[in-house]
DNA sequence: ATGTAC
């Protein structure tokens, strides 16, 4: 599909509905951080989403947009279920529940450089991160891990991994309701089993860092970050056992389209009717890795506190935990009708303003806090959600990737990059050269201008920028 | 993202 932009207004464009497009695209970007590799389809993904049965308002695509599996990553698309609306896993991804958790330690960045190595060895010792099992947490069989698919982190809390203030400040208290472990297959138990408590591998990550700069000091007090204070943030996802999940209902929703009578202009959009038996089964079974992935950081945070122990004898606050890889049923306004919808947000993350009702108490007069990690070479960010957000509430993720795997591996050697890191002043406890080498700073849009572009898109607001002092890889 | 193909 030929792919025309009109520039609506600054860091706004539209792509105009044709063909089987049944809305717009909305494109939140400058002109610089427009996917133009060559080979990205990510504009082209964003107009076939737009033919989506029930699809409403438009395709939305964020700031870090890039290429990814039907759906682009940095992608946004609610479905009306009461009229027809669909679900699809390609608009969640595989990594089902990847999302972010951001600590805040009680310690400044000065007052932790002595300690600091030997921090970033306690934490390369014990956090288990490459592909394959191996997790702090090794579950003892199906019912237990069905306990870890309804309870998510409420129920690691509930079993000593860490305090009930932790569910306070994780979306959805750390666990969706609308589980359904029984829709997890065997193969996905059995792949889930040894991983819990596990970083994984790719753009995975866990970082200390220090508060660069605030932007928004009553926002970033709210928060519990001070500029110079230190933070652990953490992203990583449902490993093995989501990426079976999204396998297994792919599978079964590219079966039964036909069935529906839906017609896709790219196989990898399967869907199927949310009030369909294939669409109930899938949002049981993503709702339950979900919650998954919520127990799997919320293990990564006992080994957090324990570094952080060990090493600085200091504690760790929660700060926020929210996924940016979900599709979530929202009640939202359409053409000034409150609507029930599925929001799939795939690559990016919910943003709630001051006082919406899902906020827990404690956060209620700041917002949401949005996490936005980066690039080990660069910095994160930390976003407030505002109002008036027309992307049903949705920021963008991350930087984005510009570069391929594999053109990164052609282009850095993970032995240079960690020497290079090193030498700016970045502790890096790799997993493997090469796994490294794919993550180099420069495969990744400037995340400054991404966070820029998405404050200045009226998405969220700047609240804090968060600077790497040392890396733990997937 | 992923026991980086069944």
């Amino acid at each position: 599909m030929d792919i025309t932009l009109v520039e609506e207004s600054p860091f706004r464009f539209r792509i105009e509905r044709r063909g089987a497009m049944r809305v717009p695209g909305t494109v939140f970007a400058t002109r610089a951080l427009l996917p133009e590799a060559a080979g990205d389809q990510a504009l082209e993904q964003v107009a076939n989403v737009a033919t989506l049965p029930g699809v409403v308002r438009a395709s939305f695509a964020m700031p870090d947009v890039h290429w990814g599996y039907g759906f682009p990553i940095g992608g946004l698309a609610a479905t009306d279920v009461e009229a027809g609306g669909v679900v699809s896993p390609g608009g969640v991804g595989f990594d089902i529940s990847c999302g972010v958790r951001l600590l805040a330690a009680g310690i400044d960045r000065d007052a932790l450089e002595p300690r600091l190595r030997e921090l970033m060895d306690v934490l390369g010792d014990t956090i288990p991160r490459g592909t394959g099992p191996g997790g702090l947490w090794r579950l003892s069989g199906r019912p237990q891990m069905e306990e870890v698919l309804a309870g998510g982190a409420g129920y690691a809390v509930e079993q000593g991994h860490g305090v009930p203030r932790d569910l306070t400040f994780c979306e959805d208290y750390g666990a969706l309701e609308e589980a359904d472990p029984s829709q997890v297959g065997a193969r996905a138990v059995e792949r889930g089993l040894r991983q819990v408590g596990s970083l994984g591998s790719g753009n995975h990550f866990l970082e200390v860092q220090a508060v660069d700069r605030v932007h928004d000091e009553k926002a970033a007090a709210a928060f519990g970050l001070r500029p110079g204070g230190v933070c652990v943030m953490i992203h990583c996802g449902s490993r093995g056992l989501g990426h079976q999940v999204c396998t297994d209902h792919v599978r079964v929703m590219d079966r039964s389209l036909r069935r529906f009578g839906i017609s896709l202009p790219d196989r990898q959009l399967a869907c199927a009717p949310v009030v369909s038996p294939e669409g109930r089964a899938y949002l049981g079974a993503m709702a339950a890795a979900a919650n998954y992935g919520r127990a799997n950081r919320q293990l990564l945070t006992e080994a957090v506190r324990r570094a952080f122990t060990s090493a600085a004898g200091v504690e760790v606050d929660l700060v926020y935990d929210v996924s940016h890889n979900m599709a979530k049923t929202e009640t939202h306004e359409v053409d000034g009708v409150p609507r029930r919808l599925c929001v799939h947000r795939k690559g990016a993350t919910r943003a709630l303003p001051p006082g919406h009702p899902d906020l827990p108490g404690e956060l209620s007069g700041a917002g949401q806090p949005v996490l936005i990690p980066g690039t080990m070479g660069t910095a994160s960010y930390v976003l407030v959600g505002e109002p008036g957000n027309d992307a049903f509430l949705s920021t963008c993720h991350g930087a984005g990737r510009v570069w391929s795997r594999h053109q990164a591996l052609r282009r850095v050697r993970g032995e240079e990059l960690r020497g290079r890191l090193e030498s700016e002043g970045v502790a890096v406890r790799p997993s493997s050269w090469r796994g490294l080498a794919e993550e180099t700073p420069e495969a990744y849009k400037d995340v400054d201008a991404v966070a820029a572009a998405t404050e200045g898109a009226g998405l969220a607001r700047l609240v804090a920028r968060l600077v790497p002092l040392g890396v733990v890889k997937g």
